[in-house]
DNA sequence: GTAAATATGTGCGTAGCGCACATATCTGGT
DNA sequence: ACCAGATATGTGCGCTACGCACATATTTAC
Protein backbone atom coordinates (compact mmCIF):
# COMPACT_ATOMS: atom_id res chain seq x y z
CA UNK A 1 0.00 0.00 0.00
CA UNK A 2 1.01 3.41 -0.36
CA UNK A 3 1.10 5.82 2.34
CA UNK A 4 0.83 9.34 0.37
CA UNK A 5 -2.95 8.27 1.05
CA UNK A 6 -2.42 7.59 4.84
CA UNK A 7 -0.73 10.62 5.57
CA UNK A 8 -3.78 12.61 3.79
CA UNK A 9 -6.30 10.72 5.76
CA UNK A 10 -4.88 11.69 8.77
CA UNK A 11 -4.47 15.41 8.08
CA UNK A 12 -7.97 15.89 6.91
CA UNK A 13 -8.98 13.99 10.31
CA UNK A 14 -7.30 15.92 11.98
CA UNK A 15 -8.36 19.30 10.45
CA UNK A 16 -11.78 17.77 11.19
CA UNK A 17 -11.74 17.30 14.54
CA UNK A 18 -10.04 20.26 15.42
CA UNK A 19 -13.19 22.05 14.50
CA UNK A 20 -15.13 20.13 15.87
CA UNK A 21 -13.61 19.92 19.03
CA UNK A 22 -13.31 23.72 19.00
CA UNK A 23 -17.07 24.31 18.37
CA UNK A 24 -17.72 22.08 21.10
CA UNK A 25 -16.18 23.37 23.44
CA UNK A 26 -18.01 26.80 22.64
CA UNK A 27 -20.84 25.34 23.06
CA UNK A 28 -20.72 23.33 26.23
CA UNK A 29 -17.65 25.12 27.70
CA UNK A 30 -16.01 21.99 28.32
CA UNK A 31 -13.67 19.73 26.64
CA UNK A 32 -12.37 15.92 26.17
CA UNK A 33 -15.15 13.40 26.34
CA UNK A 34 -17.46 15.70 27.80
CA UNK A 35 -19.45 17.16 24.84
CA UNK A 36 -19.60 13.19 23.60
CA UNK A 37 -20.89 12.21 26.41
CA UNK A 38 -23.74 14.50 26.37
CA UNK A 39 -24.52 13.27 22.76
CA UNK A 40 -24.36 9.56 24.16
CA UNK A 41 -26.63 9.99 26.83
CA UNK A 42 -28.99 12.19 24.71
CA UNK A 43 -29.72 8.75 22.55
CA UNK A 44 -31.75 7.98 25.43
CA UNK A 45 -31.36 4.46 25.78
CA UNK A 46 -31.22 4.17 29.24
CA UNK A 47 -27.83 5.56 29.52
CA UNK A 48 -26.05 4.16 32.27
CA UNK A 49 -22.76 5.04 34.22
CA UNK A 50 -20.54 2.11 33.19
CA UNK A 51 -22.12 2.13 29.64
CA UNK A 52 -20.84 5.70 29.11
CA UNK A 53 -17.64 4.30 30.74
CA UNK A 54 -17.17 1.83 27.52
CA UNK A 55 -18.51 3.88 25.17
CA UNK A 56 -16.07 7.02 25.80
CA UNK A 57 -13.34 4.79 27.00
CA UNK A 58 -12.89 6.30 30.00
CA UNK A 59 -12.09 5.08 33.98
CA UNK A 60 -14.69 4.48 36.16
CA UNK A 61 -13.98 7.35 38.47
CA UNK A 62 -12.95 9.58 35.37
CA UNK A 63 -16.69 8.78 34.33
CA UNK A 64 -17.96 9.38 37.76
CA UNK A 65 -16.86 12.90 37.98
CA UNK A 66 -17.55 13.63 34.07
CA UNK A 67 -21.31 13.40 35.07
CA UNK A 68 -20.62 15.04 38.24
CA UNK A 69 -20.08 18.39 35.62
CA UNK A 70 -22.63 17.41 33.58
CA UNK A 71 -25.25 17.57 36.89
CA UNK A 72 -23.72 20.48 38.01
CA UNK A 73 -24.09 22.44 34.57
CA UNK A 74 -27.51 21.12 34.88
CA UNK A 75 -27.46 19.49 31.57
CA UNK A 76 -27.95 15.69 33.33
CA UNK A 77 -30.11 14.53 35.69
CA UNK A 78 -29.25 10.99 37.60
CA UNK A 79 -32.37 8.90 37.99
CA UNK A 80 -32.83 5.67 39.88
CA UNK A 81 -32.30 2.78 37.05
CA UNK A 82 -34.23 -0.34 37.01
CA UNK A 83 -31.65 -1.94 39.24
CA UNK A 84 -30.66 -1.09 42.20
CA UNK A 85 -27.49 -0.75 41.46
CA UNK A 86 -27.45 1.60 38.43
CA UNK A 87 -28.42 5.21 38.00
CA UNK A 88 -30.23 6.26 35.00
CA UNK A 89 -28.82 9.21 33.22
CA UNK A 90 -30.96 11.74 31.85
CA UNK A 91 -30.87 15.24 29.42
CA UNK A 92 -32.32 17.67 31.03
CA UNK A 93 -34.40 20.01 28.72
CA UNK A 94 -31.75 22.51 28.83
CA UNK A 95 -29.23 19.51 28.76
CA UNK A 96 -31.35 18.59 25.67
CA UNK A 97 -30.89 22.08 23.78
CA UNK A 98 -27.42 22.38 24.30
CA UNK A 99 -27.25 18.88 22.51
CA UNK A 100 -29.28 19.87 19.93
CA UNK A 101 -26.85 22.60 19.57
CA UNK A 102 -23.51 20.69 20.08
CA UNK A 103 -24.81 18.39 16.72
CA UNK A 104 -25.53 21.40 14.97
CA UNK A 105 -22.30 23.08 15.10
CA UNK A 106 -20.01 19.33 14.82
CA UNK A 107 -22.51 19.33 11.40
CA UNK A 108 -21.74 22.91 10.47
CA UNK A 109 -17.77 22.68 11.55
CA UNK A 110 -17.78 19.50 8.36
CA UNK A 111 -19.91 21.09 6.20
CA UNK A 112 -17.66 24.01 5.46
CA UNK A 113 -14.84 21.78 5.04
CA UNK A 114 -16.91 20.16 2.28
CA UNK A 115 -18.35 22.68 0.78
CA UNK A 116 -15.38 23.25 -1.74
CA UNK A 117 -16.41 19.90 -3.31
CA UNK A 118 -19.07 19.50 -6.24
CA UNK A 119 -22.08 17.71 -5.54
CA UNK A 120 -20.80 14.56 -7.59
CA UNK A 121 -17.35 14.93 -5.79
CA UNK A 122 -19.46 14.50 -2.41
CA UNK A 123 -21.37 11.94 -3.28
CA UNK A 124 -18.31 9.69 -4.48
CA UNK A 125 -16.86 10.43 -1.13
CA UNK A 126 -19.70 9.33 0.67
CA UNK A 127 -19.51 6.22 -1.20
CA UNK A 128 -16.09 5.52 -0.38
CA UNK A 129 -16.37 6.60 3.27
CA UNK A 130 -19.59 4.24 3.58
CA UNK A 131 -17.22 1.39 2.04
CA UNK A 132 -14.61 1.98 4.33
CA UNK A 133 -16.34 1.52 7.66
CA UNK A 134 -18.73 -0.91 6.85
CA UNK A 135 -15.95 -2.82 6.23
CA UNK A 136 -14.18 -2.76 9.37
CA UNK A 137 -14.21 -5.55 12.07
CA UNK A 138 -15.97 -3.51 14.68
CA UNK A 139 -17.85 -4.92 17.55
CA UNK A 140 -21.16 -3.46 18.89
CA UNK A 141 -19.25 -1.40 21.61
CA UNK A 142 -16.40 -0.09 18.50
CA UNK A 143 -19.85 1.02 16.64
CA UNK A 144 -20.97 3.03 19.96
CA UNK A 145 -17.51 4.72 20.43
CA UNK A 146 -17.14 5.35 16.58
CA UNK A 147 -20.33 6.49 16.78
CA UNK A 148 -19.96 8.74 20.00
CA UNK A 149 -20.47 12.36 18.36
CA UNK A 150 -23.02 10.92 15.52
CA UNK A 151 -25.86 13.00 14.51
CA UNK A 152 -28.64 10.66 15.51
CA UNK A 153 -31.06 13.25 13.40
CA UNK A 154 -29.08 12.69 9.95
CA UNK A 155 -27.35 9.28 10.15
CA UNK A 156 -30.56 7.15 9.23
CA UNK A 157 -28.79 3.93 7.94
CA UNK A 158 -25.05 3.33 10.17
CA UNK A 159 -22.79 1.84 7.91
CA UNK A 160 -20.84 0.10 10.53
CA UNK A 161 -21.14 -3.45 10.92
CA UNK A 162 -22.24 -4.40 14.95
CA UNK A 163 -20.69 -8.03 14.86
CA UNK A 164 -16.91 -8.74 15.13
CA UNK A 165 -15.36 -11.68 13.99
CA UNK A 166 -18.70 -13.65 13.21
CA UNK A 167 -16.96 -16.86 13.76
CA UNK A 168 -19.53 -19.12 14.29
CA UNK A 169 -22.79 -18.38 16.48
CA UNK B 1 -26.01 20.31 0.69
CA UNK B 2 -27.24 17.07 2.48
CA UNK B 3 -25.95 16.43 6.18
CA UNK B 4 -25.29 12.54 5.74
CA UNK B 5 -21.48 13.00 4.27
CA UNK B 6 -20.23 15.65 6.76
CA UNK B 7 -21.71 12.99 9.32
CA UNK B 8 -19.83 10.28 7.40
CA UNK B 9 -16.32 12.16 7.53
CA UNK B 10 -16.82 13.03 10.87
CA UNK B 11 -17.34 9.33 12.08
CA UNK B 12 -14.56 8.65 10.36
CA UNK B 13 -12.17 11.73 11.42
CA UNK B 14 -13.05 10.71 15.14
CA UNK B 15 -12.26 6.89 14.40
CA UNK B 16 -8.89 7.90 12.60
CA UNK B 17 -7.75 10.48 15.39
CA UNK B 18 -8.75 8.11 18.50
CA UNK B 19 -6.59 5.53 16.73
CA UNK B 20 -3.61 7.95 16.27
CA UNK B 21 -3.88 9.80 19.43
CA UNK B 22 -3.78 6.39 21.71
CA UNK B 23 -0.84 5.34 19.32
CA UNK B 24 1.40 8.50 20.25
CA UNK B 25 0.26 7.89 23.96
CA UNK B 26 2.14 4.36 23.95
CA UNK B 27 4.82 5.76 22.03
CA UNK B 28 5.65 9.03 23.89
CA UNK B 29 3.93 8.59 27.05
CA UNK B 30 2.05 11.73 26.72
CA UNK B 31 -1.07 13.31 25.48
CA UNK B 32 -2.36 16.61 24.06
CA UNK B 33 -0.09 18.68 22.01
CA UNK B 34 3.04 16.94 22.99
CA UNK B 35 3.40 14.41 19.94
CA UNK B 36 2.48 17.16 17.33
CA UNK B 37 5.35 19.38 19.45
CA UNK B 38 7.66 16.91 18.93
CA UNK B 39 6.88 16.01 15.08
CA UNK B 40 6.53 19.87 14.54
CA UNK B 41 10.31 20.71 15.76
CA UNK B 42 11.59 17.67 13.67
CA UNK B 43 10.84 19.75 10.80
CA UNK B 44 13.81 21.88 11.50
CA UNK B 45 13.39 25.26 10.76
CA UNK B 46 14.38 26.49 13.44
CA UNK B 47 11.31 26.00 15.25
CA UNK B 48 10.99 28.67 18.26
CA UNK B 49 8.63 28.99 21.07
CA UNK B 50 6.34 31.45 19.60
CA UNK B 51 6.42 29.74 16.50
CA UNK B 52 5.35 26.43 17.89
CA UNK B 53 2.92 28.07 20.10
CA UNK B 54 1.19 29.15 16.71
CA UNK B 55 1.26 26.27 15.30
CA UNK B 56 -0.30 23.94 18.42
CA UNK B 57 -2.64 26.96 18.63
CA UNK B 58 -1.52 26.69 22.70
CA UNK B 59 -1.24 29.81 25.24
CA UNK B 60 2.39 31.00 25.43
CA UNK B 61 2.75 29.51 28.89
CA UNK B 62 1.38 26.56 27.61
CA UNK B 63 3.82 25.91 24.85
CA UNK B 64 6.88 26.85 28.00
CA UNK B 65 5.47 23.80 29.77
CA UNK B 66 5.34 21.54 27.11
CA UNK B 67 8.48 22.30 25.79
CA UNK B 68 9.90 21.76 29.65
CA UNK B 69 8.03 18.22 29.52
CA UNK B 70 9.90 17.37 25.64
CA UNK B 71 13.45 18.71 27.38
CA UNK B 72 12.67 16.56 30.98
CA UNK B 73 11.77 13.96 28.76
CA UNK B 74 15.31 14.37 26.92
CA UNK B 75 14.08 14.61 23.89
CA UNK B 76 14.05 18.36 23.35
CA UNK B 77 17.35 20.64 23.77
CA UNK B 78 16.87 24.52 23.94
CA UNK B 79 19.51 26.11 22.38
CA UNK B 80 20.08 29.37 22.13
CA UNK B 81 18.68 31.39 19.14
CA UNK B 82 19.78 33.65 16.35
CA UNK B 83 17.98 36.65 18.25
CA UNK B 84 18.68 37.44 21.70
CA UNK B 85 15.21 36.68 22.73
CA UNK B 86 14.71 33.28 20.59
CA UNK B 87 15.15 29.71 21.93
CA UNK B 88 16.01 27.16 19.31
CA UNK B 89 14.60 24.05 19.98
CA UNK B 90 16.61 20.83 18.50
CA UNK B 91 15.61 17.20 18.89
CA UNK B 92 17.93 15.01 20.56
CA UNK B 93 18.67 11.85 19.20
CA UNK B 94 16.09 10.42 21.36
CA UNK B 95 14.07 12.36 20.20
CA UNK B 96 14.65 11.84 16.62
CA UNK B 97 13.62 8.37 17.23
CA UNK B 98 10.86 8.95 19.39
CA UNK B 99 10.11 11.17 16.24
CA UNK B 100 10.29 8.22 13.94
CA UNK B 101 8.37 6.09 16.21
CA UNK B 102 5.44 8.53 16.10
CA UNK B 103 5.05 8.89 12.80
CA UNK B 104 5.30 4.95 11.75
CA UNK B 105 2.41 4.51 14.19
CA UNK B 106 0.14 7.37 12.84
CA UNK B 107 0.90 5.81 9.47
CA UNK B 108 0.21 2.12 11.03
CA UNK B 109 -3.18 3.56 12.40
CA UNK B 110 -4.27 5.00 9.26
CA UNK B 111 -3.41 2.43 7.54
CA UNK B 112 -4.89 -0.24 8.91
CA UNK B 113 -8.12 1.46 8.36
CA UNK B 114 -7.49 1.57 4.80
CA UNK B 115 -6.87 -1.64 4.23
CA UNK B 116 -10.45 -2.61 3.95
CA UNK B 117 -10.55 -0.70 0.89
CA UNK B 118 -9.70 -2.08 -2.60
CA UNK B 119 -6.38 -0.35 -4.51
CA UNK B 120 -8.32 1.34 -7.09
CA UNK B 121 -11.05 3.09 -4.04
CA UNK B 122 -7.48 4.00 -2.06
CA UNK B 123 -6.80 6.07 -5.60
CA UNK B 124 -10.02 7.61 -5.73
CA UNK B 125 -10.42 8.76 -1.82
CA UNK B 126 -6.75 10.06 -2.40
CA UNK B 127 -8.32 12.23 -5.69
CA UNK B 128 -10.90 13.08 -3.56
CA UNK B 129 -8.93 14.27 -0.01
CA UNK B 130 -5.95 15.88 -2.48
CA UNK B 131 -8.89 18.14 -4.18
CA UNK B 132 -10.77 19.11 -0.55
CA UNK B 133 -7.39 19.88 0.95
CA UNK B 134 -6.47 21.97 -2.13
CA UNK B 135 -9.43 23.88 -2.23
CA UNK B 136 -9.28 25.01 1.06
CA UNK B 137 -8.56 28.63 1.99
CA UNK B 138 -5.51 28.57 4.14
CA UNK B 139 -3.04 30.67 5.69
CA UNK B 140 0.58 29.83 5.65
CA UNK B 141 0.15 29.54 9.92
CA UNK B 142 -2.86 27.20 9.05
CA UNK B 143 -1.18 24.94 6.97
CA UNK B 144 1.47 24.45 9.46
CA UNK B 145 -1.39 23.36 11.75
CA UNK B 146 -3.74 20.86 9.99
CA UNK B 147 -0.03 19.34 9.18
CA UNK B 148 1.24 19.32 12.50
CA UNK B 149 1.25 15.85 12.63
CA UNK B 150 2.02 14.62 9.48
CA UNK B 151 4.59 12.53 8.05
CA UNK B 152 7.37 14.67 6.16
CA UNK B 153 8.84 11.30 5.05
CA UNK B 154 5.95 10.40 2.72
CA UNK B 155 3.96 13.77 1.61
CA UNK B 156 6.12 15.07 -0.63
CA UNK B 157 4.00 17.77 -2.63
CA UNK B 158 1.11 19.14 0.33
CA UNK B 159 -1.80 19.79 -1.19
CA UNK B 160 -2.56 22.87 1.14
CA UNK B 161 -2.46 26.12 -0.53
CA UNK B 162 -0.35 29.22 1.83
CA UNK B 163 -1.78 32.08 0.25
CA UNK B 164 -4.91 32.59 2.15
CA UNK B 165 -7.07 34.95 0.50
CA UNK B 166 -4.90 36.44 -1.95
CA UNK B 167 -6.75 39.85 -2.31
CA UNK B 168 -4.64 41.97 -4.64
CA UNK B 169 -0.87 41.65 -4.67
C1' DG C 1 -27.08 -17.83 52.62
C1' DT C 2 -22.72 -16.56 51.56
C1' DA C 3 -19.13 -15.57 47.75
C1' DA C 4 -18.42 -13.50 43.52
C1' DA C 5 -19.84 -10.26 40.19
C1' DT C 6 -21.68 -5.80 39.05
C1' DA C 7 -22.36 -0.75 39.52
C1' DT C 8 -21.49 3.39 41.74
C1' DG C 9 -19.11 6.84 44.59
C1' DT C 10 -14.63 9.00 46.94
C1' DG C 11 -9.71 10.37 48.37
C1' DC C 12 -5.83 11.58 46.23
C1' DG C 13 -2.60 12.56 42.80
C1' DT C 14 -1.09 13.97 37.99
C1' DA C 15 -0.97 15.93 33.19
C1' DG C 16 -2.05 19.56 30.33
C1' DC C 17 -3.41 23.90 29.91
C1' DG C 18 -4.64 29.31 30.51
C1' DC C 19 -4.29 33.94 32.82
C1' DA C 20 -1.67 37.46 34.73
C1' DC C 21 2.73 39.01 35.60
C1' DA C 22 7.84 39.50 35.31
C1' DT C 23 12.01 39.71 32.60
C1' DA C 24 15.18 40.09 28.68
C1' DT C 25 16.16 41.54 24.03
C1' DC C 26 15.38 43.94 19.82
C1' DT C 27 13.52 47.90 16.86
C1' DG C 28 12.37 52.49 15.52
C1' DG C 29 12.07 57.27 16.05
C1' DT C 30 14.20 61.34 17.76
C1' DA D 1 22.77 57.67 22.15
C1' DC D 2 18.40 57.11 24.28
C1' DC D 3 13.90 55.56 25.35
C1' DA D 4 9.09 53.63 24.20
C1' DG D 5 7.01 49.89 22.16
C1' DA D 6 7.24 45.38 20.21
C1' DT D 7 8.84 40.71 20.60
C1' DA D 8 10.19 36.35 22.99
C1' DT D 9 10.67 33.74 26.95
C1' DG D 10 9.97 32.25 31.75
C1' DT D 11 7.06 31.88 36.35
C1' DG D 12 3.24 31.81 40.09
C1' DC D 13 -1.05 30.14 40.47
C1' DG D 14 -5.22 27.90 39.54
C1' DC D 15 -8.39 24.85 36.99
C1' DT D 16 -10.14 20.94 34.13
C1' DA D 17 -9.96 16.32 32.85
C1' DC D 18 -8.42 12.22 34.04
C1' DG D 19 -6.53 7.55 36.40
C1' DC D 20 -5.49 4.49 40.49
C1' DA D 21 -6.77 2.47 44.67
C1' DC D 22 -10.26 1.88 47.80
C1' DA D 23 -14.99 1.80 49.86
C1' DT D 24 -19.87 0.74 49.45
C1' DA D 25 -24.29 -1.06 47.79
C1' DT D 26 -26.87 -4.32 45.13
C1' DT D 27 -27.56 -8.47 42.48
C1' DT D 28 -26.51 -13.17 40.96
C1' DA D 29 -24.89 -17.90 41.42
C1' DC D 30 -23.92 -21.84 43.78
Amino acid sequence: MENGIANLLGALSLAVMDRIEQGAREVVGRGGETPAALIVIGYGQGMTNDKLRRILGLSHSGTVRLVDRLVSDRLVERRPGKDGREVALHLTASGVASRNELLASRISAVTSLLEVLSSAERKQLATLIRALLARQDTSEMDRFTICRMCDDRVCTNCPLPTNKGQHGH
